[in-house]
RNA sequence: GGUUCCUUGGAUGAGUGGCUUAGUCAGCGGUCUGCAAAACCGUGUACGGCGGUUCGAAUCCGCCAGGAACCUCCA
């Protein structure tokens, strides 16, 4: 049953998408179908998330949901670095994890908690869907282990002093180091042969697929090699490889991921299976701040709590979650996207105009035909040619805000919808601003029962209306002005009025 | 230095070898309105520079200028 509508709504819309490995849009074809397989790198918890995290969630939430909708059963999985993420140089790095804890004198599994639970929360706020699976590095210890063994085995990595390394010129030799990423190692390589021998390594470009602890570092397991922890590209490969198989569809991140961490993963793929894991690689673009890359190294970032919160210098006010998710899909994800008050508020105010669109929608009264100037089935068909092609959110928007004003003139009363096409564009808003785009309406309130207080919201304003009637100025002004202190946003239509609350 | 990519109107941000405009925000003018707001209508030499290909390029190619990401961790 969900397979023949699968089958109906993809020879219908042929999907297509931007694959890094070939650098050309191809056709969406899982190996499996109807079921697709997904992985996307998630955070590192060692702190908060900041509106760059935000950028990879959304993007491929957005996937997710159309792969969703087209009728595809998608495995989902999103892992959690928990372990084994250094900061500067394997060699003598630490782990970001453990360097919290110590700094904040907690338990490691301490700070991965607590920032998982913001990290959750602010995914929540901006409706972003849990992936199916969020596997944590920490909990695939022995997988990771049995998975450098076969590497070992394979001839593409080497011991030293506890740690394993992989073989980064010699597995260039056999396959290609660098083709994601468009590198070639081979000058690198030659040129870099005199290490300062104090290294572990036997090359500056291997790295490490298990290092050994240093007696103080307090994450460790036992291993063959050496009481320590995985490196930090082997998790990905390993957890993708165990939740969606040997070659699996999806494999998405951040741009700034693709080297090393990427490369890496599919250098350890091939190594340890002969074959590449992944069919077709995405990679989300940056969100800048005054044309820089927004990051913790730059220091430069603003957190999802501050955004919601409006608690930071950069920024004039709050930001809704809804605002960041409209502002991020505003654009489209293989571009750079420049942080601003200005692009943000605009982006609040388009938000607003849509959801007041579609609130309209809801109240409008069919006509007896369809004089508006808007074709429902062009709209849906142009809805679905955006998606198809790589996703173009800002172009699905910009087909929406043409039926706003379509919804508008009928509300003012200067066209004309059919029932039928009424009942269309409903569902085409549903569809693609909702199941799609993961629009959340705010307005709605969500499971409380509003109910009593909106119809006495609609009770005072009654009131006004007949005191407008009469001409009673003073009243109507007084009622409109007491529920904008109280928070309530109320205009005036035809032949009635709206409100909304602020 | 190497790799990859970008440069569109006041801001932001899609798109395309010619046919019809992206859209949103801001501005200006108008309609409506007790007022306000909203909405609607109208409006702005836009495609980094210089060459080339073409009947025709902002869209393809080359060069130049400027910018970004990655090359150590970063979504």
């Amino acid at each position: 049953m969900e397979y023949k509508c699968l089958k109906y709504r993809i020879m219908e819309h042929p999907l297509y998408i931007y694959n890094t490995l070939s650098r050309k849009k191809e056709q969406f074809k899982p190996l499996n179908a109807p079921h697709v397989g997904m992985y996307v790198c998630g955070p590192t918890v060692y702190g908060d998330g900041h509106l760059g995290h935000a950028r990879p969630a959304i993007t491929f939430d957005i996937f997710y949901r159309y792969l969703l909708h087209l009728g595809y059963k998608v495995r989902y999985v999103r892992n959690i670095t928990d372990v084994g993420h250094l900061e500067h140089d394997a060699d003598d790095g630490d782990d970001k994890i453990a360097k919290k804890a110590r700094l904040e004198n907690l338990e490691p599994m301490e700070v991965v908690q607590f920032y998982l639970n913001r990290y959750h929360k602010a995914m929540d706020a901006l409706n972003v869907l849990p992936p199916s699976i969020e596997p944590h590095a920490s909990g695939h210890i022995i997988e990771q282990i049995e998975y450098i063994k076969k590497i070992l085995e394979a001839g593409y990595a080497y011991e030293s002093d506890g740690s394993v390394y992989f073989d980064v010129p010699k597995y260039n030799k056999d396959f290609n180091y660098g083709k994601l990423s468009g590198r070639n190692i081979d000058e690198l390589l030659n040129t870099t042969r005199a290490l300062d021998g104090q290294s572990e390594k036997r090359n500056p470009a291997d790295f490490a697929l298990w290092k050994k602890a240093a007696p103080e570092h307090i994450m460790r397991w036992p291993s063959p090699w050496s009481d320590g922890f995985p490196g930090w590209h082997l998790e990905c490969s390993t957890m993708g490889t165990k939740y969606l198989g040997d070659t699996f569809d999806v494999h998405g991140g951040g741009m700034d991921l693709m080297f090393p961490h990427h490369e890496c993963e599919i250098a350890q793929s091939v190594a340890h299976s002969g074959h590449d894991a992944v069919r077709y690689w995405m990679h989300n673009n940056m969100i800048t701040i005054n044309g820089q890359k927004m990051g913790k190294s730059l220091g430069n970032f603003i957190t999802l709590d501050e955004f919601f919160t409006g608690n930071h210098k950069l920024l004039e006010q709050a930001y809704s979650p809804m605002t960041i998710r409209f502002f991020i899909l505003m654009a489209h994800y293989r571009g750079t996207v420049d942080f601003s008050n200005d692009a943000l508020k605009a982006a609040e105010k388009a938000y607003d105009r849509m959801m007041d669109g579609w609130k309209r929608l809801n109240e409008l009264k069919a006509g007896d035909s369809t004089t508006v100037d808007l074709s429902v089935d062009e709209l849906k068909r142009k809805c679905y040619e955006a998606m198809n092609d790589d996703l173009n959110t800002p172009t699905v928007i910009a087909n929406l805000f043409d039926a706003c004003r379509a919804i508008n003139l009928v509300n003012d009363g200067k066209a004309a919808i059919s029932q039928a096409d009424l009942d269309e564009l409903k569902s085409v808003f549903k569809v693609f601003l909702f199941d799609i785009l993961g629009v959340r309406d705010v307005a709605a309130g969500g499971d409380v029962n509003l109910k009593p207080y909106e119809e006495a919201v609609d009770l005072l304003l009654q009131i006004r209306k007949t005191a407008k009637d009469n001409k009673d100025w003073a009243t109507s002004d007084l009622i409109r002005n007491r529920l904008a202190e109280i928070g309530f946003d109320v205009k005036d239509t035809k032949d009635g009025f709206e409100w909304k609350v602020k």
